[in-house]
DNA sequence: ATATATTGATTGAGTAATCACTCATTTTGA
DNA sequence: TCAAAATGAGTGATTACTCAATCAATATAT
């Protein structure tokens, strides 16, 4: 077969059971319906991953890796400390808002599900570069020293809510967008 | 039987519950186990609940209300805004150290259960006064005018990040708790 | 005081449903 | 023609929950 159309069933699978998941959540999705979603039967699923715990650990890299390449897409090298952050802080955000699923899926994984250290240090692998960039502004004294994976977590956890927020809130008059950002400026940054 | 006697059966269900829940999550815990751990049969779980989802929230609704309680003990009713909410800051992340079991279990369960809407007003309702202050402090101009569910949410997510922080390092040098506050005070309320 | 009856809690083997995963067979495409 | 991929009924394990039988505590009768 070629190629394409394996890639292409892979794809189909990983689709589908981010789509449940966001749904049900993944604990609570057989196997079984991700296939019937997929449109594929039951014993394929398991050519391609060879066991549920593995098409977790598949669907929260495929989302990392999705969600890191839009990240730095367009990341002003040259800007300010500022700029670069809001510039994640922004794209961060916008992701969360056009991929609802993944958002949430990528959340309820990492939150509940025990990935193996090697999947770890994949999914940590794109930003690196983000990580660098706040310890060589903490040294410059543009940024508060305080440790920088605990300012990585608040800032994944502001966003993740503020996202929430944003989705729940069909009050377009509060911009939480902005808000967010401020307040991690005004408390974490600066 | 004595009405103290079912009491403590209750109870030890439920405490063994949140003890097997806090060390592979309630998806993944049969009520098999959880009654076996309490001491008690199978079938005598299902005296006291009717179903697991029903003990999965009548977990939650115990937890948030032994924190409620321990929350607003000494509350300085009569002190500055910074005060009242640095009062509720350190008997968070306090209570989160002391019963990390409970801690991880009710994040797990807001998390990825659905809670129905009763039991969701039940567990927000020991929390009204600490809003009611929120609200009152924006009115009198000593708190930045930001949504107070929004607050309140980065409030509680700050919190739960810098136990898991606290617990996570040894490195007893960073004191978290209070670079915590510092963020949350200088971000989001003045 | 002792035997008996009543009430309700406790028990755990049993049940039906569900699940992840297998593998012999069939289909596909070159 | 044939190798690789796809299939789905089947398997063994696990699960939430049931229910008839047992047990324990108290009340009543003798």
């Amino acid at each position: 077969m070629a190629a394409q159309k394996i890639q292409d069933k892979q794809k189909a699978i990983l689709e589908a059971a981010i789509a449940v998941f966001a749904a049900r959540g993944f604990w609570n999705t057989p196997t079984s319906l991700i296939s019937k979603t997929a449109g594929v039967a039951d014993g394929t699923l398991f050519n391609y991953f060879a066991t549920k715990d593995d098409l977790i650990s598949e669907v929260y890299l495929e989302i990392k890796r999705e969600m890191a390449a839009q990240m730095l897409e367009g990341f002003p090298s040259h800007g300010s400390v500022k700029d670069k952050m809001r510039h994640i802080w922004n794209r961060y955000i916008e992701w969360g808002l056009l991929h609802p699923e993944q958002f949430k899926v990528i959340h309820q994984i990492s939150e509940s599900f025990t990935l193996n250290e090697s999947v770890k240090a994949q999914a940590t692998e794109p930003f690196v570069e983000i990580e660098r960039i706040a310890r060589e502004s903490i040294e410059n004294g543009e940024l508060r020293a305080y440790p920088v994976d605990y300012l990585a977590a608040i800032m994944d956890n502001l966003a993740v809510l503020t996202v929430q927020f944003i989705a729940k809130n069909d009050d377009k008059q509060i911009d939480y967008k902005a808000i967010g950002f401020e307040i991690l400026w005004n408390g974490a940054i600066r």
